[in-house]
DNA sequence: AGTTGTCATCGTATATTGACGATGAACGAT
DNA sequence: ATCGTTCATCGTCAATATACGATGACAACT
């Protein structure tokens, strides 16, 4: 079985609502991560080099910045042989902007 | 004469426009500031002291977060005697959401 | 003037972030 | 089997964020 908890523990706006909105909001506070997804969302889908060649960052640090846009949701990667294949997770941008509309 | 730019350097989805992003989601990025935020929604407005009563923070770092979120322009703070009342500014909550619309 | 209440700021300690080079792991091609 | 390519992870350093007590500024009241 799979324990999925369908409704919050509290009644809406609890802390747990918040520290979703928090992390997510949290991932996309770097302005490298905001192009990351802006580059995913205009290519439908992008490898992980053709992210390095359209920022001025090394490797390592957009390999970072994907982590933690990873670990939000709100990007899933695939492995496509050698390469990684990311593009955004529209669920996740979904659940943001519900979030977001409480405010 | 108040040097105030209109339009954004280059065409729109620039770099400008990712900072401006980032900085906002940044500000948003701490589930304290998200419990401020719909504190201020909820009342209203709120002298500070209302504020630190409902968060198990204390009064100074509940002071630093509102200060970020003063920053970022999410909110704003009116003298009132001896208490600062705080209440958010709604342009900048709908900007937000205008910039995350874009994603 | 002195006191009290309210809030901001200072100073500080710890934790986290952001950046990079170097290294490691996995795959495809030779 | 040995490359070369691609990406993640490690180790490290500087910078920033978070939290608090202590102190300062300011208004209202006595």
């Amino acid at each position: 079985m799979t324990p999925v908890r369908i409704t919050p523990p509290r009644g809406m706006g609890g802390k747990t609502t918040d520290t979703e909105l928090a992390q997510i909001a949290k991932a996309l506070g770097h302005p490298a991560r905001i192009a990351i997804m802006r580059l995913l969302i205009a290519r439908g889908e992008c490898v992980c080099g053709a992210i390095v060649d359209e920022l001025p960052l090394a490797q390592a640090t957009v390999s970072q910045h994907l982590k933690v846009l990873k670990d939000a949701g709100l990007v899933q990667g695939e492995i496509d042989g050698p390469r990684v294949c990311y593009c955004v997770n529209p669920a996740a941008v979904r659940r943001f902007k519900d979030l977001i509309g409480g405010l």
